[in-house]
RNA sequence: GAGGUUGUAGCUCAGUUGGUUAGAGCGUCGGUUUGUGGUUCCGAAGGUCGCGGGUUCGAGACCCGUCUUCCUCCCCA
C-alpha cells in the first residue's frame, strides 16, 4: 500500500537549507525586538472559536480555519440550522475551536487574561505560524509565520517611532536593497469621511481609496459610484488622488483639506510628530512616506497605520501594523491602547530568495568531516572531533568504513569546508591530512598541531 | 467565496487527428581493480500518465466530477 506523497494546498515543506535561511530571518527579527526591550511570548495554535470569530470582519470569519468537534461532541450538530440554510450557525454547532488567524487578537486575549502578571507598558514579540483559509497565490500561503511586536498600555507616539526603527533595522540588516514605510492614520481617514459628509461610511471610502495604485483614479471613482456615493463626495475626494511631493508638502495640503475636521487634524498632528522624530533620528535605509490611500488594516486600527513594501520586486506588503485603542475591550479590559507591527517572514523570505540576498555562508553547515578508515583510526578522529566541537566548529566522523570516494562525495554534497584524513599511514606517522574542499588544497599536519590549527588565523572560521 | 489555468519518472519536460511494450535530460543508485569530491565512461532502478467515473473495439490524449498548481477578483502577511 503506497500513497502518492503530497501536502495540503497553500502549505510547504522546508528543506534543511530552507529552515536555515528562515531562521536567519527570524534571528534577525528576534534580535531587533530584544534590543528594543520586547519580551517573547507564545500562545496556542488554536483558540476557542468565540475568541476569534467576529474579530476580523465578515470576510475574516470566512478565512478562519475551524476545527471539527470530535467524538460525542459531534452530536451537538445543529441539523435544524442546516435545514434553515443558516450555515454559520450550523458551522458553530460543529466546531468550538479554530486555528489562529493572526497573532494580534490572541495577544489581546492574552493581555486581558494575564493582566495581573504583566507590567505595563507591556512590550512583547511573538514568532509563530498562523493559518488562513485563503486561496493560495504568489506570496500567499494558508500557513505562514508572523513575527509580531506590540506594545500595550501606552499611548505614547514614541512607540510608533520605535516600531519604524525596528522595521528599518531588520530590513536593513537583511540587506534588502530598499523599502518604503508607508504611514497613514485612521483619524485622517475619518476626517476625510467627515469632510465628505459620509462619516458612517469611512470603511467603504477607504477600501476604495486603498486600491488607487492598483485600479487607478478612474477605477476608484467608478467603484465609489457603484457604491452609491454622490458626485459631490467624489469631487471632494478626487484631489487626494494626485497628492504629491514630500512628506511636508502632503501634510500642508491635508492641513487645508481637513481644516474643518478636528479628528482629521488630530491624526495629522500624530503623523507630524512621528515624522519629526524620524527626521531627528533617521532611519538607515527605509523611506518614510505619507500615503492617505493606505487603508489596510484590520477593522481595529484607530490611529497610525503602517505598511512596508520592498523595492524591486512584485510582492504585497512585507510588514504591516498600526495602533488599536480598544482591542482588549473586546475581552473586557478597557482603556488599554496598543500599537504593533507584524513582519511577513515568508514574503521576506521569497524576496530574499529572488534577489539572492542570503549570505553564502548559510549554505555550509558542517565545518569538518573526518573520514573513516576503520576503528583504530576513528578512535583518534572521534577524540579530535569532540575537541573541535568544544571550540565551536561543527564536525562529524563519517559513520562507516566505506570507500573513500563515497565518503568524499558525501563531504562534497554536504558542502563541508574541511575534510580531515587520518588513515593507516598517518596513524603510523603521527600526522593528519587536512583538505580544503573549496580550493582542493591539502596539507599534512602534525597530529599534535591539529587542534591548535583551529585557533590560528589560517584556520577555517565558522561564519 | 467568483472566474480562468495546470497536472506524464525524484526534478524539468516531450508524447503527432485517440492505435502495439509511454520517452529524453538532469538527479539517484551501482561499476570504472576499495587513500581523495565537484569534470569522464559504462550500466541499472524508477511511471495503475493527479484521483474517480464516462464515451470508444481501443484513452496519457475526448467528456463529466473531484483534488492540486498558477493567475485575476475579494481580502490580506
Amino acid at each position: 500500500m503506497s500513497q502518492k506523497p503530497s501536502i495540503s494546498k497553500g502549505t510547504r515543506d522546508l528543506l534543511p537549507s530552507d529552515v536555515i535561511k528562515r531562521n536567519y530571518i527570524f534571528d534577525c527579527i528576534r534580535k531587533a525586538f530584544r534590543l528594543h526591550g520586547f519580551l517573547p511570548i507564545e500562545t496556542p495554535s488554536f483558540e476557542l472559536s468565540s475568541t476569534l470569530m467576529g474579530k476580523y470582519g465578515e470576510e475574516g470569519d470566512r478565512l478562519i480555519f475551524r476545527i471539527l468537534n470530535s467524538g460525542e461532541k459531534m452530536k451537538k450538530a445543529d441539523l435544524s440550522a442546516l435545514q434553515e440554510n443558516n450555515l454559520p450557525k450550523f458551522a458553530n454547532s460543529l466546531s468550538e475551536k479554530a486555528l489562529r488567524y493572526d497573532l494580534t487578537v490572541p495577544f489581546a486575549r492574552f493581555v486581558v487574561q494575564h493582566q495581573n502578571s504583566l507590567t505595563f507598558p507591556f512590550k512583547r514579540y511573538q514568532i509563530q505560524p498562523v493559518w488562513r483559509a485563503d486561496r493560495p497565490q504568489h506570496g500567499r500561503y494558508q500557513e505562514f509565520f508572523q513575527c509580531d511586536g506590540d506594545v500595550v498600555g501606552s499611548d505614547s507616539l514614541w512607540h510608533e517611532v520605535d516600531l519604524l526603527h525596528i522595521v528599518d533595522e531588520v530590513l536593513t540588516e537583511l540587506n534588502l536593497p530598499g523599502f518604503t514605510l508607508k504611514i497613514n492614520n485612521r483619524k485622517i481617514l475619518a476626517g476625510i469621511a467627515e469632510i465628505c459628509g459620509e462619516t458612517n461610511r469611512i470603511v467603504e471610502i477607504t477600501v476604495s481609496l486603498d486600491k488607487l495604485d492598483k485600479i487607478g483614479e478612474e477605477g476608484v471613482v467608478q467603484e465609489l459610484k457603484d457604491k452609491g456615493f454622490s458626485e459631490g463626495t467624489i469631487e471632494k475626494i478626487t484631489p487626494l488622488f494626485s497628492l504629491q511631493g514630500d512628506f511636508d508638502d502632503r501634510v500642508g495640503y491635508l492641513t487645508r483639506f481637513l481644516a474643518s475636521s478636528s479628528v482629521g487634524l488630530e491624526g495629522l498632528e500624530e503623523l507630524k510628530f512621528i515624522h519629526e522624530k524620524i527626521k531627528q533620528f533617521p532611519l538607515q535605509k527605509g523611506e518614510v512616506m505619507l500615503d492617505v490611500t493606505l487603508a489596510r488594516g484590520l477593522n481595529y486600527y484607530t490611529g497610525a497605520i503602517l505598511e512596508v513594501s520592498a523595492h524591486g520586486v512584485q510582492m504585497g506588503s512585507i510588514c504591516g501594523g498600526g495602533r488599536y485603542d480598544d482591542l482588549t475591550a473586546l475581552f473586557g479590559l478597557k482603556g488599554l491602547s496598543g500599537v504593533g507591527v507584524s513582519f511577513g517572514a515568508d514574503r521576506i523570505y521569497d524576496i530574499m530568495e529572488t534577489l539572492q540576498l542570503f549570505p553564502e555562508a548559510l549554505n555550509s553547515d558542517l565545518d569538518v568531516l573526518f573520514l573513516n578508515f576503520g576503528e583504530k583510526e576513528t578512535d583518534v578522529c572521534q577524540s579530535l572531533c569532540m575537541q573541535l566541537r568544544k571550540l565551536g566548529f561543527s564536525s562529524e566522523v563519517y559513520p562507516s568504513n566505506v570507500k573513500i570516494q563515497k565518503q568524499m562525495k558525501y563531504a562534497n554534497d554536504r558542502k563541508v569546508k574541511w575534510v580531515a584524513i587520518l588513515g593507516e599511514d598517518e596513524l603510523n606517522n603521527g600526522t593528519i591530512a587536512l583538505r580544503n574542499m573549496v580550493d582542493g588544497n591539502q596539507e599534512m599536519i602534525e597530529l599534535s598541531q591539529f587542534i591548535s590549527r583551529f585557533h590560528s588565523d589560517s584556520a577555517p572560521k565558522t561564519q
